[in-house]
DNA sequence: TTGTAAGCGTTATCAG
DNA sequence: CTGATAACGCTTACAA
C-alpha cells in the first residue's frame, strides 16, 4: 500500500507538503502543489481513513440500528438513511438490534470504538436513557422515550384517529384496533388516537394486541373473525398485520371491502403488490429517514445545536401521515 | 475518552502490560493481570478499535455490496450475512450500489480505505474483474461474472427448468417466460432453464423481458394478457414480478389458478403475505447469506484458501432452489 | 515477567 | 511557503 510518505519521497517533498494539497489547507505553491497530485495520481494513491481517523477522532461512519431489516419498514428507511449519508460523505453502518438491548448496547460500544460520528437508533421498547451521556449525536428515529435525543417519528396519534374517522366515514358500525406490543411507543401512540376517537364518537369498538409479524397476524386473525363477526372496520398497527387479517378474511370469503373494511399503517411499498392494495394510513417512511440523516450530520458538523437546544420544533420532528386509499375500504 | 495510559499510569505497569493482559498474549504475572483487568473495569477502558485497526491492518468489518435494500430479496440476505459475521465478532458495513458500477467502485475504494478485512458483492451486471486484483478477500453472492472469485449462488437454471416442468405438469399448454434483464446472470440463467426444458419437451411458449420491479411489471401485465390471451402457464423471474402480474390478473377478473398459473421466483417472505399465495421457486436465501458470510470470514482468517484453491466445490457454491407449492397453481 | 520504544499513516503545530 | 516533529491509541520486538 503506497503512503502519503511514499508520495512524499518521489515529489521530493514532505509529508507535510502533500498533506497540505491533500486537505487544501495551509499555504503551498503552484508548482508543489502541481508535483503532488500528480505523482499522487501516477502512484495512485489513497490516503489511509483509519490513520486520519485515529488522529481526527471522527470516522465519516454514522451506525443505524434497526430492530429487523428484514421487517419491510425499514428498507426504505435505512435506504433514505443511507442515501442522504452518501450525500454528505458519509457511510452508514446498518445494526440489528433485535429489539435486545443488549445486543443494542453492544452495538453502541462497538460503533463508538470505531469512533462513529453519530448514531441513529429507531423504535425500540427500552428508554435508552443511558445513551443521552455518550458523547456522540444521537437521532431517535420512529422512537420516543426521551426527550433530551433529537426525535423523528410520524404522526401516530392523529394516524390513529384518521383510521377510526375513515372507517366511520366509510360507514363502519364496529369497529376494531388490532393494535402492536404495548411499551413500543408508535403503537402506544396509534393505539391513543385510535381510542379517542371512538370515545369522542361514542362508536362500538375492541381491542386486540399482536405482534408486528405475519404469523401471530394470521393466528389472531382467525380467531378474530370467530369471536367478532359482526367487526366491520378493522384498523391494523401495521400493514404486515393488515395484509394478515386481508388474507384470512380473503381464504374465508368474507367480502372485503363490501362486509369488512381493513386499514394498515406504514404504506410500506408491498401494500401496493397485492389485489387488492391496501387501504393504509402512510408514514412519510423515506423523509423521516432522510430527516433524520440529516439532522444527525447537522449535530455532527456542530451546525444549530444551540439553537437547536432552544428551539423545541427543531428538537422534536413529527411528521404529517397520510391516507392512501386502497381496495380494502369502500370508495 | 481513557486510553490505556490512563490505565497503565493508574495500574502502576506499562502499557505493555496492560496490551498483553488485553490480547491474553505474552506473559503476564498474575498480580499484574488482576490488578489490570481490575483497573480496567474501575475505569470503564475500552480499546480504541482504530488505533487497533491502524496497527493491525484489519477492522473486523465485513462490507456487504447490495443493489438495493429496498428490493426485498435483499434485507432477506442481509440479515443472514449480519447474524453470522455478528457471531464471529465482526461488523457489517452495508452500502446500496443502485447497480451503479462506479458507485459500486466508490464504495470498494472507501471500504479498502477503511481496512475491511472482506467484502461480499451480490448481483450485478459488470463483470467487475478489477477486484480480484484486490488484497482482501471478496465473496460474489448471487453474482457469477469472475471464476477467480468464490461465490455463492443458487441453482438458477435448475430453478427455471423446474418451474417450466411444474406449470407442464400442472397441465398449463402455452407457457410463458417473464424473463429478467439480459446481462443479470441470474436472469439469464433462469431463463436458459426455462428455454431448454420447453425446447426438450417441445411446448409453446413465449418470452418477455422486465425489470425486477413491480411497475414496470404490471404495465407489461396489463399489455401481456391483451396480447397473449392464450398464455395459461407465466412464470416470472422473481417474486416482485409475479406479484405485478397476480394483480393485474386478479383485477381483471382472470381465474388463477383455473385459468392463470403462476410462478416466481426467490422465496421472498410477502409472497405468504398476499392471498392467494404465491408459488414459487424458492432459493434458500437465509443459507445463501450465511454460507457467504461465513467463506468470507474463513478466507479473512486464512484457513483453507489453498485448500479453495484446489477444491472446486469449496470455490463454487451452487445450492439447490425447491418449490414452494402456494395457490396460484393447480394442487 | 516487565518496560522501552518503534512503528501503523495521518494531521497540525511551530520554527524556519 | 516548507519541513521537522509531536501527537492520535494501540501492538509488539527487543531489552532488561
Amino acid at each position: 500500500m503506497v503512503t502519503i510518505k511514499d508520495v512524499a519521497r518521489r515529489a521530493n517533498v514532505s509529508v507535510a507538503t502533500v498533506s497540505r494539497v491533500l486537505n487544501q489547507n495551509g499555504y503551498v505553491s503552484e508548482d508543489a502543489s502541481r508535483i503532488v497530485l500528480q505523482t499522487i495520481k501516477e502512484m495512485n494513491y489513497r490516503p489511509n481513513a483509519v490513520a486520519r481517523t485515529l488522529y481526527k477522532k471522527t470516522s465519516n461512519m454514522i451506525g443505524l440500528i434497526v430492530p429487523d431489516i428484514e421487517n419491510p419498514f425499514f428498507p426504505e428507511l435505512a435506504r433514505a438513511v443511507e442515501d442522504v449519508a452518501n450525500l454528505y460523505g458519509y457511510t452508514v453502518v446498518l445494526c440489528n438490534s433485535d429489539q435486545d438491548v443488549e445486543k443494542e448496547q453492544r452495538y453502541v460500544e462497538a460503533l463508538k470504538q470505531k469512533y462513529v460520528d453519530g448514531l441513529i437508533m429507531t423504535s425500540h421498547q427500552s428508554q435508552f436513557n443511558d445513551y443521552v451521556d455518550e458523547n456522540i449525536p444521537i437521532i431517535a428515529l420512529d422512537r420516543i422515550g426521551d426527550e433530551r435525543l433529537t426525535t423523528v417519528v410520524a404522526n401516530n396519534y392523529e394516524g390513529g384517529r384518521q383510521a377510526a374517522h375513515y372507517l366511520k366515514e366509510k360507514g363502519a358500525k364496529s369497529l376494531a384496533h388490532i393494535r402492536g406490543p404495548k411499551g413500543i411507543a408508535s403503537a402506544d401512540e396509534r393505539y391513543r388516537g385510535f381510542l379517542d376517537y371512538v370515545m369522542e364518537n361514542e362508536l362500538e369498538y375492541v381491542v386486540e394486541e399482536c405482534s408486528f409479524q405475519l404469523s401471530p397476524a394470521e393466528r389472531l386473525a382467525a380467531r378474530f373473525y370467530d369471536e367478532y363477526p359482526q367487526a366491520d372496520g378493522v384498523f391494523a398497527s401495521n400493514d404486515v398485520v393488515a395484509a394478515g387479517f386481508l388474507k384470512v378474511a380473503l381464504k374465508r370469503g368474507i367480502p372485503v371491502p363490501d362486509q369488512l373494511q381493513l386499514i394498515g399503517f406504514d404504506g410500506i411499498s408491498f401494500g401496493h403488490m397485492m389485489y387488492p392494495e391496501l387501504t393504509t394510513v402512510a408514514q412519510p417512511i423515506y423523509e423521516m429517514g432522510a430527516l433524520a440523516s440529516r439532522l444527525c450530520i447537522k449535530l455532527i458538523e456542530g451546525k444549530e445545536i444551540d439553537q437547536s437546544k432552544n428551539d423545541p420544533e427543531s428538537f422534536f420532528h413529527q411528521l404529517p401521515v397520510y391516507m392512501v386509499e386502497g381496495d380494502t375500504t369502500k370508495k
